[in-house]
RNA sequence: GGCGAGGUAGCUCAGUCGGUUAGAGCGAUGGUCUCAUAAUCCAUAGGUCGGGGGUUCGAAUCCCCCCUUCGCCA
């Protein structure tokens, strides 16, 4: 049996952030645990480079869209190596011949077997921008509940969606213009073709999790529509066979660009293969793509199907969901600058299973999972035993206790089968019940006590031990493939694979002098991580008077204010808004201010800024101060007239 | 609004085709060891299993309603 297993493609306008790890983590662990059990995997991956988004951040970047999406190729690559992500044949792109000639294929395969039509439709079309507009770069007022500067496809007020068309007053984000509507010939791909087929294939079990197949239900039920798959001039991307100005839409193109990546790496015979089992790991945000769109692609072109789309679940921080417009957005960068990478990919593993709950990253979870289990338990073992074996004997292993031996090997070999269901945190699980059977192993012998044990008793115990430390690293080295390589090259061992891992060690030969394979996570760090964040980019364009009044300035009365441990920034604040009541503030005014001083000011306070949840608390509202850069905050006093609660116009 | 998934100790989670006093790890508290990155090991405390109603001899587990979180609605 051999594999090819893909992320989904990352799309070419931002950086990678800490949600696009949690998918990277569960694949590549899932990679490196495959070829550890001596599978044959392909393993590729690029970015998703087409589209008008990608096209409009070239245009402001002022670079042609090729450039661009090479630029990000390049970012996406480095970064990705930070976390020890490698792709076969390096991390590629959808801009590239190779996928042109393969979507061209497979379009006109679909086309001939007369699964493509084209019809006229209306759209809204930005007459000064000469071009037709995407939902999302139309905003107006909601149909439904008439709520302003919503997007074209659906309201955040009341959460309705609708077309773009029915928006009031609609304006393009572009120009500034009112669209008008204009009719143009699309290319639409007949999915209801293949519903039969699809439903069969969703429904094979492996293929897709229960849950989903239960939601995918209801898609059948209402019947498959014919999907757009077209898009207008200016676009980037793959011109349509026999058009002038019509191209794929990027949904075409990007599923495809899993078998011309492939391609490139020499495995498109993987595509055509009973032998060769397709996975797919895709976000549930992306279901519908993956589930039906694709899987009818290529059935229309002849491909075999995937043989399993393994779905995960969003992330969030500290029990929010993750977003730039709120802050909690940390990008991987950002991490990688701060904290262990490793610790990363073995929290993630924590808490990854084959299911699409959303997994959260709660900060102080993280810092006790990687100290408690993987530095506390695991790596102790080797710290604990390495030194001594070279102070008393020469740092070579003896013989091992048959009986521990048998324990541990016995819950070692349940864990392979687990990395291929993908259940990592149960792996994690395991793993440490080992080394808990281990410390209270060398807890109870104590061999370092010399009156308990004769000297073979002793070397037995601790070469017993850093045995089980061994086959600990060993079983979780496809989650932390540094630590293990360090832990392999300082007890001499060839690279571990689940055959040999339980091999006893080698008796004739000396360890390397043990030194410190990890360190413990400094919280210090995490606030320093979440401090580091960039200035909010401030748009010096004129904002109306009705952006302006959005704002609720009111004077606030201090009442109580508190240094924040762990923090070189905040104070905690306690605030009377007078009819609003007390609120609770965190404020970085602590480089200028003390708290004690701060007493009785009267300031001024964001009243309506959305509450925000920090690793100290929620914080309600925010204090203004000027300042010229950020490090000298200055604060701004109400007057003495002024009450609590009072309106600043 | 419709559909789907979730809400179990301070934290992260396991457990449910209904059945004895609901489990684990972390954290907390007390103790212990001293080989180890103040790590290990032992003990203790801590839950009306989101709320309400129902079915049942018996419900975290089945049914209904509600609250709440997340995702999808092409």
């Amino acid at each position: 049996m051999r594999y090819l297993v893909t992320p989904a493609l990352p799309y070419a306008n931002a950086h990678l952030h800490l949600g696009h790890l949690v998918e990277h983590v569960q694949v590549n662990t899932f990679v490196r645990a495959l070829r550890m059990a001596g599978e044959d995997v392909m393993y590729v991956c690029g970015a998703d480079s087409h589209g008008t988004p990608v096209e409009i951040a070239a245009q402001k970047a002022g670079l042609p869209p090729e450039q661009y999406v090479k630029n990000w190729q390049k970012i996406y690559e480095d970064t990705f190596k930070q976390f020890s992500i490698e792709f076969d044949n390096g991390f590629g792109s959808t801009h590239t011949e190779s996928n042109k000639k393969h979507a061209e294929q497979i379009f006109n395969k679909l086309n001939e077997a007369g699964h493509i039509t084209t019809r006229e439709i209306d759209q809204l079309f930005d007459p000064k921008a000469n071009r037709f507009l995407p939902d999302r770069l139309i905003k107006g007022q909601c149909p439904k509940c008439n709520a302003e500067d919503q997007y074209g496809d659906s309201c955040e007020k009341c959460g309705s969606t609708y077309r773009p068309t029915e928006l009031i007053n609609p304006v393009s984000t572009l120009s500034g213009e009112k669209p008008v509507l204009k009719s143009s010939k699309h290319y639409f791909f007949e999915l209801s073709h293949y519903a039969e087929k699809l439903k069969k294939w969703t429904q094979t079990p492996g293929v897709i999790q229960h849950e989903i197949q239960n939601s995918l239900q209801a898609w059948f039920k209402e019947g498959l529509r014919d999907w757009d798959i077209s898009r207008d001039a200016p676009y980037f991307g793959f011109l349509i066979p026999g058009e002038k100005d019509k191209y794929f839409y990027v949904w075409l193109d990007a599923p495809i660009g899993y078998i011309s990546l492939s391609d490139l790496a020499g495995g498109l015979d993987r595509w055509n293969d009973p032998d060769t089992k397709i996975v797919h790991f895709i976000g549930k945000d992306i279901t519908y793509f993956h589930t039906l769109f694709w899987p009818a692609m290529l059935m229309g072109a002849g491909f075999t199907l995937p043989s399993q789309i393994a779905i995960h679940g969003m992330l969030t921080i500290n029990g929010e969901k993750m977003s730039k417009s709120r802050g909690t957005f940390i990008s991987a960068k950002r991490y990688a600058k701060h904290l262990s990478p490793e610790a990363l990919r073995y929290y993630f593993a924590c808490k990854l299973s084959n299911s699409i709950e959303d997994i959260d990253l709660s900060f102080e979870d993280f810092t006790a999972r990687v100290n408690a289990d993987l530095v506390n338990k695991v790596i102790n073992l080797i710290s604990r035993t390495v030194p001594l074996l070279h102070r008393n004997y020469e740092g070579k292993p003896s013989k091992l206790n048959a009986d521990i031996v048998s324990q541990v090997s016995k819950l070692a070999h349940k864990i392979e089968p687990l990395y291929r269901a993908l259940d990592t945190a149960q792996v994690v699980r395991e793993v440490v019940h080992i080394a808990d059977i281990a410390n209270k192993y060398l807890q109870d012998n104590a061999p370092w006590d010399k009156n308990k044990n004769t000297p073979e008793q002793a070397h037995e115990q601790l070469s017993t031990a850093l045995w089980a430390g061994k086959v600990c690293i060993g079983l979780l080295k496809p989650i932390i493939p540094n630590i293990a390589s360090q832990a392999e090259s300082i007890l001499k061992l060839k690279p571990l694979d689940f055959k040999n891992l339980t091999n006893p060690l080698d008796t004739n030969q000396a360890l390397e002098k043990y030194q410190h394979l990890f360190q413990r996570i400094d919280p210090k760090k995490i606030t320093a991580m979440l401090n580091d964040t960039p200035a909010p980019q401030k748009d010096n364009s004129h904002i109306s008077i009705n952006d302006f009044v959005k704002v609720d300035l009111r004077a606030a009365k201090v009442i109580e204010a508190k240094d924040v441990e762990n923090s070189n920034k905040l104070i905690s604040v306690t605030l009377d808004v007078g009819p609003l009541g007390k609120r609770h503030v965190f404020s970085g005014l602590k480089p200028h201010i003390k708290p004690e001083e701060l007493v009785g000011k009267m300031v001024i306070l964001v009243a309506n800024l959305a509450p925000r949840k920090m690793k100290f608390g929620l914080s309600e509202g925010m204090i203004l101060a000027s300042a010229d850069t950020e490090d000298t905050p200055s604060l701004i006093h109400a007057s003495k007239q002024a009450k609590p609660g009072d309106k600043v116009t």
